[in-house]
DNA sequence: GAGGAATTGATTTTT
DNA sequence: TCAATTCCTC
């Protein structure tokens, strides 16, 4: 896309709340296109823009903030945007900046629906009786919570699993329900029968007794709010006069509340989104809500961005031949603005016999890549489901290909870190029961199950959080002296740093605690590379408070704002990373691997009915469109899933691919350089012509009942996959060990050999 | 309560 | 297969 960098001086006075110089014809809309102009001048009314993958989304936002600001007659902080993550509001934040100069530093009302709803809530707490420093609970304390009130309803566990109590809460909090119409969830009638109402009660019951709110509450008793009081609602509708929504295909119906009850009265209301790229829908986002937005948002004016600046026309063309086999889509016709020349490459389809010979081709493709003048860094592999990037791992390190993972696991979700917090928690907040729980056994101090249940008991005996039955213990005659005197120290402990807490600097106070706790000592003792790492990253999490002034700011800033920053690694590496994380983002090269039925579509997608399947193809399309140059598809003819072989049939995707656009048996000057991947006796084995054949006896685990248990050691047997072999072992129940005539040693189920 | 053995169960993931 | 969890023993 265009890069001109240029600056448009606004100056913004907050003392006079004066805007100064922005009389002059702004420089940013000289670069955008007509499409693109068309949606930034739009100021008033109800607007869509409709962009399709690489259009230039952001930098219609963006220069549409400069555009208001330059205008009408708006402050900055009378603008409220809406973004997917806190990472994609920094960044819009920044490029605002860039346009607009100082200006953007007004600019206060930029974020997640989470945080700015977290803003307006704690004005109106008393509202909806909570106090101002309430908590917000993250998905894993709302599941640990549950587990414990499933566990003293006396539920048998494995058949009332906390974490699908969660998904059903959450999923009907994100539709914006109340808990009259918890009863009608198809999911909970037939797992949770009755139970699901009083479950729900406890559990709301046990939010409010902690002050806490969990995700879903955040957004919803804002909405409850406005519903309730016109006059705040009145308040919030006059305050923000223009709302820009970011990836606005990704909204859920709560969040489509929101936003409506906010615009009814300006209705100012810019959003942005690709139905083609809703791929959240497992989490509760609404494509309905982009569908419908003229019928939501009456006298909506629809724009299409259809220039694409991203990627060549065959990768282009390739997927939007893809996505137009989804029915419930609004038709898009994208071009690309690229000059096709002689590096507009086709999208090219090849196989490999294992995930290892996968790994192993794409590894020599990147070195090859690599030897042409292509920067590791951009590269990518997107693969569908995290497993897959194991083998891809493995073969890197072995010949010495630098790679980094991206959305792996999460700073702010390591085990040192979530201990260091709970550490903090319990400092500030004595009744945190669930931080107390985590911290009493960490680092080992004589105190585990025995002794917490003591706790339970006598908290729940005599209303006392888990820390007041702990201090009640500590001086009985309950536990035995040492356990005594050891719980003792520690709350000792946990008062002197509640003492200190409001006159000792953050970084300070949180290095004693780690200090004092003997957490830094564990790990010093470990001296393990493993524990040089955490203990690093305590020191980078002690550093990070620095910048909040007192320790209950920055718990708060931590409960929304997971920083997902992955290792910010100057080296030039190949980026792995899911396709789900590969949104927004864009590379010369990229991999995808593994489109095979079952795998990509994945197979509870498939179980999931015709929705789960087209969300699956937008999962594609998204992949696809990733690229700018080159694009890649694998697909390999037996792999390995969940340790078991199983023969793979060609993703159906690729049979929906088009063909003047893919090149199925071509073969590109790069891979002609590989020689142990012959494309063409692969795609006719695999029966390419026909995709989306599934053998559903291999591919499902559960499909047939097991038979041959009684497989001796020694007996010829023969394989759909493998062809002939001899049994070596018995591995656990239904499986065997088994040295094929021409594949080797497999581990495989004994229900896909027979004797013969 | 700690540590080793056995069992289980495995998309996608932000706030 | 492999990691996480639970079970079992000392």
């Amino acid at each position: 896309m265009q890069s001109s960098t240029f600056s448009v001086p606004f100056v913004f006075d907050a003392n006079t709340n004066q805007l100064s110089s922005c009389n002059q014809v702004p420089d940013y809309i000289s670069c955008l296109n007509e499409e693109q102009r068309l949606a930034v001048e739009t100021t008033e009314g109800p607007l869509l823009v409709l962009a399709g993958a690489g259009t230039g989304k952001t930098r219609v936002l963006v220069s549409r903030i400069a555009h208001i600001i330059a205008t009408t007659k708006a402050k900055p902080h009378e603008i409220l945007v809406t973004t997917f993550t806190n990472k994609a509001a920094r960044e819009m934040k920044e490029r605002v900046k860039d346009t607009t100069g100082p200006v953007a530093n007004s600019l206060s009302w930029i974020g997640t629906f989470h945080a700015l709803s977290a803003r307006i809530l704690r004005n109106h707490t008393s509202y909806v009786g909570l106090q101002p420093d309430f908590a917000i609970l993250s998905a894993e304390e709302q599941v640990h919570l549950l587990k414990k009130l499933i566990e003293s309803a006396n539920l048998d566990e494995k058949r009332w699993p906390a974490k699908l109590l969660a998904s059903i809460i959450n999923e009907w909090k994100n539709k914006g329900l109340d808990e009259h119409s918890i009863s009608n969830l198809e999911a909970q009638h037939y797992l949770f029968g009755g139970k699901a109402k009083q479950l729900y009660a406890a559990y709301q019951a046990r939010l409010s007794e902690h002050n806490a709110v969990d995700y879903g509450d955040l957004l919803s008793l804002v909405v409850r709010i406005w519903k309730q009081d016109p006059n705040i609602l009145a308040e919030y509708q006059s305050k923000f006069r223009y709302i820009l929504v970011d990836e606005y295909q990704d909204t859920n119906i709560v969040q489509y509340l929101w936003l409506k009850l906010l615009a009814i009265k300006s209705k100012n209301i810019a959003c942005v989104g690709d139905d083609d790229q809703s791929i959240y829908g497992w989490r509760g986002a609404e494509v309905t809500n982009i569908l419908r937005f003229e019928q939501n948002f009456p006298g909506a004016k629809v724009i299409l961005l259809k220039r694409n600046y991203r990627s060549t026309s065959n990768i282009l063309n390739s997927a939007s031949y893809l996505i137009s086999h989804n029915k419930n889509r609004l038709p898009k016709d994208l071009f690309s603005d690229r000059v096709s020349s002689e590096d507009d490459e086709k999208v090219s389809v090849c196989c490999a016999t294992s995930s290892k010979e996968e790994a192993r081709s794409i590894g020599t493709l990147i070195e090859l890549l690599r030897q042409k003048g292509q920067p590791y860094s951009q590269v990518a592999i997107l693969v569908r489901t995290s497993s897959q990037m194991k083998e891809f791992e493995d073969r890197f390190i072995s010949i010495g290909i630098p790679y980094r993972i991206l959305g792996g696991p999460k700073f702010y979700d390591r085990a040192e870190i979530k201990d260091a917090l709970a550490y903090f928690r319990c400092t500030v907040r004595p009744y945190d029961n669930l931080s107390f729980e985590r911290i009493l056994g960490t680092p080992k101090r004589g105190l585990g199950k025995a002794t917490l249940q003591k706790m339970h008991a006598l908290a729940k005996q005599e209303g006392y959080s888990t820390m007041e039955a702990a201090e009640a213990i500590a001086i009985s005659s309950m536990v035995y002296p040492k356990t005594r005197a050891s719980l003792l120290e520690l709350i000792n402990k946990l008062k002197k740093w509640h003492s200190l807490a409001c006159n000792t600097p953050v970084a300070e106070l949180s290095s004693i605690i780690l200090d004092e706790s003997g957490y830094i000592d564990m790990l010093k003792r470990e001296s393990t590379p493993e524990s040089e790492i955490r203990l690093d990253n305590l020191k980078e999490l002690v550093r990070s408070a620095a910048d909040y002034d007192s320790l209950s700011n920055f718990l708060e800033s931590t409960a929304l704002i997971t920083g997902n920053e992955s290792n910010p690694s100057n080296e030039d590496s190949v980026n792995i990373m899911t396709i789900h994380a590969a949104k927004g983002l864009e590379f010369d090269t990229v991999f995808l691997p593994g489109w095979e039925e079952g795998l990509f579509p994945h197979q509870r997608a498939l179980n999931d009915k015709q929705s789960g399947l087209e969300e699956e193809r937008r999962l594609a399309y998204v992949g696809l469109t990733r690229a700018r140059k080159t694009a890649m598809i694998w697909f390999t003819s037996s792999r390995r899933v969940q340790g078991y072989w199983q023969a793979s049939t060609p993703s159906r995707f690729l049979g929906e691919l088009s063909q003047a656009h893919a090149s199925f048996a071509a073969i590109s000057p790069i891979q002609t350089e590989i020689s142990h991947t012959n494309v063409y006796t692969q795609m006719h084995k695999n029966n390419l012509l026909k995709p989306g054949r599934v053998d559903s006896h291999i591919m499902s685990r559960e499909g047939s009942p097991d038979t041959n248990n009684d497989l001796k050691v020694g007996t010829r047997v023969f394989s759909k996959t493998f062809g002939y072999g001899t049994t070596i072992k018995a591995a656990g129940h239904n499986n065997m060990k088994i040295l094929f005539d021409t594949a080797g040693y497999k581990t495989i189920r004994n229900s896909y050999i027979e004797p013969v």
